[in-house]
DNA sequence: CGATTTGTTGATCTTACTCAATAATCGTGG
DNA sequence: CCACGATTATTGAGTAAGATCAACAAATCG
């Protein structure tokens, strides 16, 4: 197996095109990169990746399903802070404490990339666009955290949903996947908690938006019909126009 | 003037603790730290720290004063990202684009350190630790923006002004100032903003907390006279017992 | 297949927003 | 220093968006 066989075997399939910036690292440094990425086992639904308090030694990145982040508060709520997506990372919150301050759980059967922090730690000492890589990612987290805070704080319900639905969209999209028919991975109630909506508000909403054309909602199944009217109601740029 | 000198007066003074992590680098590391951090003239109230779309290069630490975070929508509008005080570091939401994303404005009479980017990434190869402390800096931002997102997906107004007064308090009490007697740099406008409420709640909320002995509000003066009760209204566990 | 969870729809209630009026504070120039 | 206008803050009254409560339908699972 050449050494770029085995970068794309467990790099890119990881969706960890992020992680290895082919474009900027010698074959040598891919396969460093490379070396340090775990494949677990696939997790089963319901099944937790880490939760809150435990150490923290490694991020993840998905490599095909969904899991939900979420934190239990003093009354035992629940409180659902983001969903990553195949091709997306997670865990980098932790760095900071050196313990999971939130739980992560499988909303279907997910395969999962594990990183070792310290090793990519190492590595990013000895190879330099990897360790820009890394604050490029850290610093994109922080930039999209602070958008959702917008959303949170100053949107309407349909707004709130319009948004959310397009940036599943794109995200599907940036996979290759279809970003006009995708299958939701978790429950209204999860869609509720993280958008800090009712249950009853997000299936109004999801009703409203079905009849006046913008989507086809069938269970979790999601059709995007009308692009261009749900980016109105989201009142946001097109993500592709 | 030795070294450790020079250190502290660059550095620990522009509340750059967080940068320069004096526990873990030698002092010739120190220094070398020490030597990027670039001290500006003094902002005046109402100028501009950085615009949204401008080139990033730096970030920067606050070393007396304030600074409000914010954007402009598609309508014109402003949104109050956040609020940057003495010894508290702004702009890692840019490293990701190059731009900055965001515009920065001096709430009052405010002078900063700034930390040219390119330099921070070229040293923190060479300093382990200066770099592991990077990757904590913009870990703990991350989660902090997390918190946020639950203060306003989910709390209600008191809560989220009591939270807001804990929150300022607490960043006070980390830099030696009185956590229980402050001055709010901000406008009511930016608070309700911010945390997603009309400026007549924020107002009203005030008189509430104020009438039920919590607080005491005159203007931008602040006197938290009842921790615990502010605390309860937070829901949130005791910053400090 | 029945039981349990999850989703939808309707009716009512509550929180916080909006609009409006007034009061206080700030900044500026005479 | 004070007077002026402009901004900022407070308070009240009415309204609306979304929460809650409740009932039912549909999907999921053992």
């Amino acid at each position: 197996m050449k050494k770029s066989d085995k970068f794309v075997v467990s790099c890119q399939q990881c969706g960890l095109n992020a992680l290895c910036i082919p474009y900027s690292l010698t074959h040598e440094e891919m396969d460093e990169v490379d070396g340090v990425v775990k494949r677990g086992k696939p997790l089963q639904r319901g099944e937790n990746l880490f939760t809150t308090g435990t150490t923290f030694n490694s991020f993840y990145a998905i490599r095909s399903g969904a899991i939900k982040s979420y934190n239990i508060d003093e009354n035992g709520e629940e409180h659902v802070i983001g969903f990553s997506l195949p091709g997306e990372i997670l865990g980098l919150d932790a760095i900071d404490t050196a313990k999971h301050v939130s739980s992560a759980k499988a909303l279907e059967t997910t395969s999962i990339c594990e990183i070792p922090y310290s090793q990519v730690e190492t590595l990013s000492s000895k190879i330099h666009n990897l360790q820009a890589h890394m604050y490029r990612l850290l610093s994109r987290e922080i930039r999209e955290d602070q958008e959702l805070q917008m959303l949170l704080g100053k949107k309407t319900a349909e707004e709130k949903i319009g948004t959310f639905l397009l940036n599943l969209s794109l995200r599907y999209e940036q996979r290759k996947l279809s970003s006009t028919l995708f299958r939701l991975p978790m429950a209204r109630t999860d869609i509720g908690n993280y958008l800090g909506l009712a249950v009853e508000t997000v299936s109004r909403v999801f009703t409203r938006l079905q009849c006046n054309g913008g989507i086809k909602v069938e269970g979790k199944e999601v059709e995007i019909l009308d692009r261009r009217y749900l980016c109105e109601i989201a009142h946001s740029a097109l993500p592709n126009p």
